[in-house]
DNA sequence: GCAAGGTC
């Protein structure tokens, strides 16, 4: 069998169709994994890498003292599959093979993806022959060429890729390493570094540094109007922006009437058509229909995966010989764009435009199928009309523009004013996205004398650079060659997921400031695109086979060294800098109580809450939820009545959570709760907030000398409120305890909502775990519990609360466990019946048993049964054991019946002891003889 | 938990 291992499915697919020469192609489906079946041959497509390079294991601690992050430099690495049943299928396959074909796309990352199959091949089957077919487009001429000339494995190529891999493992896991534990971040706020994001951060970072010191400059601009045939026309002074003030308003004011046509200068212009999309230039023209370069890139995908447009990764501007052009416009006569594609049949220019880039991996952006908005939505409805279109426009003829531009004289001053017509509109007719402007102009003949109307002297500034859109950076990140046409649009979408960046267009975050500021001056290497620059030159070396991989690595590991020296040497000083300047972005605003400042603190483990910088001499604080519920970070919004910064709750595949201001929503969410408290009316309630007391809690933990002072009451309806606050507070714990209660047991179903339940059965009265324990089953069945839950409910509310009673009691959580597992979970049930019944069903001592029982029924006063003393205990197990005949255990079953010495053994009825202990009716009544006597005979010794 | 590069 032949296997032919593709860089991914669709190439696969493809491959298998065009080989096969007509003859059937079987699909067939491996654990999700596609093949495709012909005559002798299965094509497989893995997914890019199906492997991934990492540290050996021993160095995923970040904290190890050992495994440093200057360790990773040095530190070994493996292949891991990341791509399994890819894997596993393709081993399974090579051992049936005789021989294996590499057709991964043909470039650098292709060869080292094909390295790996090679790899994971060999591995499977020491023997088979594998070969590499190269080949620059799925078309039958090449692939047929390829196949038929197929080489070796250029094992060159695919070392100068895991060079590169090698490279950008060891600097950006060790770098980002080191500078998160330095400024001592985890989780999801580390600070990463890399080849390529760094130095794409730092030019933002750059630009707005610029943007800051921009100082404006002033020029003024001298304009006029005057009138031809009743019309209005704008003509502006020849020498542009003057920059001196007094110089424009003395050319303002020689400017005199008559406007004298000078000169007239026709000419004609062409306006190129546009040359065909590659992936950057698709970016900057979906930015403009307002799409961001991840969203264009995700559509994009979408609509290739769906065989509409033509793979969307290219870095390629011309349309190779073998792209079937009619063919392609015949397709898309059946699209909604019909007119438009006739239009570009009838019209098309001889030989299609191109661009400057042209390479051989895939053919630019085009249209591949026809598609109405119905198939595809609004977003991608539109990305496809702009890719058709496009296709179209690069069919279509130049435009041709008439141009007129006329110089005046006003008394010695001169004027322009200039025309543009469009004589052929040629490819503007199928491409509406760039915009062709006209500007009529009548004519004018040389000498002619016009009025002017109107002479104005604007005063301007110049502006500051404009910030980065995504799209002008990415074409700006391909000048600099930082990323790849893959990678680019992923690097700023990870910018701003590490909040590096944000904003459109984009703007550096305080810590994206800092981290590259810190860089830049302790590991200046990896802030500058120089880096990729210089790789991508040994890269090319490597593969000429004039370096080897190890060598080049070698380098690269002896330069990170040396950044490490100088930032271990800095370590205290780089994170004391990140840690003391990013403080800032968790203020929030003055605090209202001390004027000291509002922060967002986070504790250990899931606290989080609002602090004042004041503490401890300002205590005040708002709650915020545990960062279960999302990590707290400030917005930019602010709250115009409290001046403080918004807060929002972000958490991963979570939509975020807006608290707003944080004032206003511990102000809204706690107003009931105050209102709860008897002796506060609303009047009150106002005064209490008006002292910044928001919350019970804080009201309830106030000093009753210090609350009279701050809401000018007397002491006693001070004490009256705290004490009132306190019962309230107990009440509201009670009830979220209930809440969190009910929510840990039941199980989210669609259709229903906690919130719902919630509120129904808080209706029906049902706050706290005492009520739900008494609740009656139909109010629970009624809120939208199911039968199954609702008995589970009551029951293990029972038990809660019921426990949480019996340990305020005084009953040991031990003890507690074993009561509940021989079903006594009502205090009631302690007086219900013997503690030697007790004894019997938990197997506790009765003298434990007696402790609780006495403990339970003083709680409930109720008559605490007879107890007996440990030494009667002794005396009475004496006693009994001396009876001839008891044995120990026996004993042990009286005991639990309650029968603790001899007297009572006498006293007792032998029918209901026997059945009591089990202890045979017969021998009770031996055993009672012989006390008997024994009393007896003791009475006469007496 | 880290990079950048493939692809979905």
């Amino acid at each position: 069998m032949h296997l032919i291992v593709a860089e991914k499915n669709i190439s696969a697919r493809r491959i298998a169709e065009i080989l096969a020469g007509g003859k059937k192609v079987a699909e067939q489906k491996d654990a999700g994994v596609s093949t495709y079946h012909f005559g002798d041959t299965i094509t497989v497509g893995l997914r890019g890498h199906v492997v991934e390079i990492d540290f050996e294991p021993g160095y995923q601690n970040w904290r190890s003292e050992t495994a440093t992050p200057r360790s990773l430099i040095d530190a070994k690495t493996i292949k891991v599959p990341t791509e399994k049943k890819i894997v596993s299928l393709l081993q399974k396959l090579a051992k049936k093979a005789d021989r294996v074909t590499i057709a991964t796309d043909f470039d650098t990352e292709g060869e080292l993806i094909g390295k790996e199959a090679y790899e994971l091949v060999r591995a499977a089957n020491k023997k088979v022959t594998i070969d590499r077919a190269r080949f620059s487009a799925i078309t039958e001429q090449e692939l047929k060429h390829a196949f038929s000339t197929t080489t070796e494995l250029d094992f060159a190529l695919a070392a100068a890729g895991e060079a590169r891999q090698s490279i950008d493992l060891m600097w950006g896991a060790s770098l980002t390493r080191f500078i998160s534990l330095a400024a001592r971040r985890g989780g999801q706020n580390i600070l990463s570094v890399g080849r390529v994001q760094t130095p794409t951060l730092s030019m933002i970072v750059d630009r707005e540094k610029e943007i800051v010191a921009f100082v404006p400059e002033k020029y003024w601009q001298l304009a006029l109007d005057f009138e031809k045939r009743g019309e209005v026309i704008e003509a502006r002074h020849t020498n542009g922006r003057f920059h001196e003030k007094a110089a424009a308003e003395q050319a303002r004011d020689r400017t005199q009437s008559p406007l004298v046509v000078k000169e007239v200068r026709t000419g004609t212009k062409q306006d190129r058509a546009p040359s065909p999309f590659d992936t950057t230039t698709y970016i900057v023209a979906a930015a403009r229909l307002g799409l961001s370069a991840a969203n264009a890139m995700r559509i994009a995908e979408d609509l290739y995966m769906n065989g509409f447009i033509s793979y969307p990764r290219t870095d390629n501007t011309v349309y190779p010989p073998s792209l079937d052009i009619s063919g392609i416009l015949n397709t898309l006569k059946t699209s909604p764009f019909k007119k438009d594609v006739e239009w570009v049949i009838a019209h098309r220019r001889p030989v299609p435009t191109r661009g400057k880039k042209s390479s051989t991996d895939h053919p630019p952006i085009h249209p591949t199928g026809a598609a109405t908005r119905e198939m595809l939505g609004d977003d991608a409805f539109r990305v496809y009309e702009l890719v058709l279109r496009r296709f179209l426009a690069t069919l279509a003829p130049d435009a041709q523009w008439k141009t007129l531009k006329i110089l005046f004289d006003a008394n010695g001053e001169e004027y322009t004013t200039t025309g543009g017509q469009l004589m052929e509109q040629g490819w503007h007719a199928v491409y509406p996205f760039s915009e062709a402007r006209e500007t009529l102009l009548p004519e004018f003949a040389t000498g002619e004398k016009l009025p002017i109307r109107k002479v104005t002297l604007d005063e301007k500034e110049t502006l500051p650079p404009a910030r980065y859109t995504q799209s002008k950076l990415i074409q700006r990140m391909e000048e600099l060659g930082l990323g790849t046409k893959s990678t680019r649009h992923e690097v700023i979408a990870k910018l701003v997921s590490r909040k590096y960046v944000e904003g459109a267009p984009l703007r550096p975050t305080l810590v994206g400031r800092v981290v590259t500021e810190s860089l830049e001056q302790h590991a200046d290497i990896i802030t500058k695109p120089d880096m990729t620059r210089t790789l991508e030159s040994h890269m090319q070396l490597i593969k000429q086979s004039q370096r080897t991989r190890e060598d080049v690595i070698r380098e690269s590991r002896d330069m990170l060294h040396r950044a490490f020296d100088q930032l271990e040497a800095n370590e205290q000083v780089i994170g004391d800098d990140i840690r003391n300047r990013t403080a800032e972005e968790m203020n929030l605003g003055k605090c209202p109580v001390c004027g000291g400042t509002l922060a967002i603190k986070h504790l250990r483990g899931n606290t989080q809450f609002i602090g004042c910088s004041r503490y401890p001499d300002c205590s005040f604080n708002i709650g915020l939820p545990t960062a279960q519920w999302g990590f707290a970070i400030r917005t930019d919004e602010k709250c115009e009545k409290h001046g403080l910064n918004f807060v929002r709750l972000v958490r991963k595949g979570a939509r975020p959570w807006d608290i707003g201001c944080p004032l206003c929503h511990q102000i809204n969410s706690n107003r009931e709760s105050l209102e709860e408290i008897p002796s506060a009316d609303k009047g009150l309630v106002d005064r209490i907030q008006a002292c910044h007391i928001y919350t019970v809690a804080d009201l309830a933990h106030s000093t009753p000398e210090d609350l009279a002072k701050k809401l000018g009451v007397s002491l006693e309806k001070a004490t009256e409120l705290t004490r009132d606050a306190a019962v309230v507070l107990e009440k509201l714990r009670r009830r979220s305890e209930c809440r969190k209660f009910m929510r840990d047991r039941l199980i989210p179903r669609k259709g229903r909502s906690y919130a719902k339940i919630l509120t129904a059965l808080k209706d029906a009265g049902i706050t706290d775990l005492s009520r739900l324990a008494q609740a009656d089953p139909a109010t629970l069945k009624k809120s939208g519990v199911t039968d199954a839950e609702t008995e589970q409910l009551i029951s293990d509310a029972k038990i809660v609360y019921h426990s949480q009673v019996l340990k305020e009691i005084g009953i040991p959580a031990v003890s507690l466990k074993k009561y509940i597992a021989a079903g006594i979970i009502e205090p009631e049930a302690f007086c219900a019946q013997s503690p030697a019944a007790l004894s019997e069903k938990t197997g506790m001592s009765l003298s434990t048993i007696q402790k609780h029982v006495d403990k339970v029924c003083t709680y409930l006063k109720k008559p605490v049964p007879k107890k007996f003393s440990k030494l009667q205990i002794e005396r009475g197990k004496k006693q009994l054991l001396a009876v001839s005949g008891l044995s120990t255990l026996q004993v042990e079953k009286l005991f639990r019946a309650g029968i603790v010495d001899g007297d009572a053994l006498l006293a007792t009825d032998p029918v209901s002891v026997a059945a009591a202990t089990g202890i045979p009716e017969q021998k009770i009544r031996d055993y009672q003889k012989v006390l008997k006597r024994k009393k007896d005979t003791a009475i006469i010794q007496l």
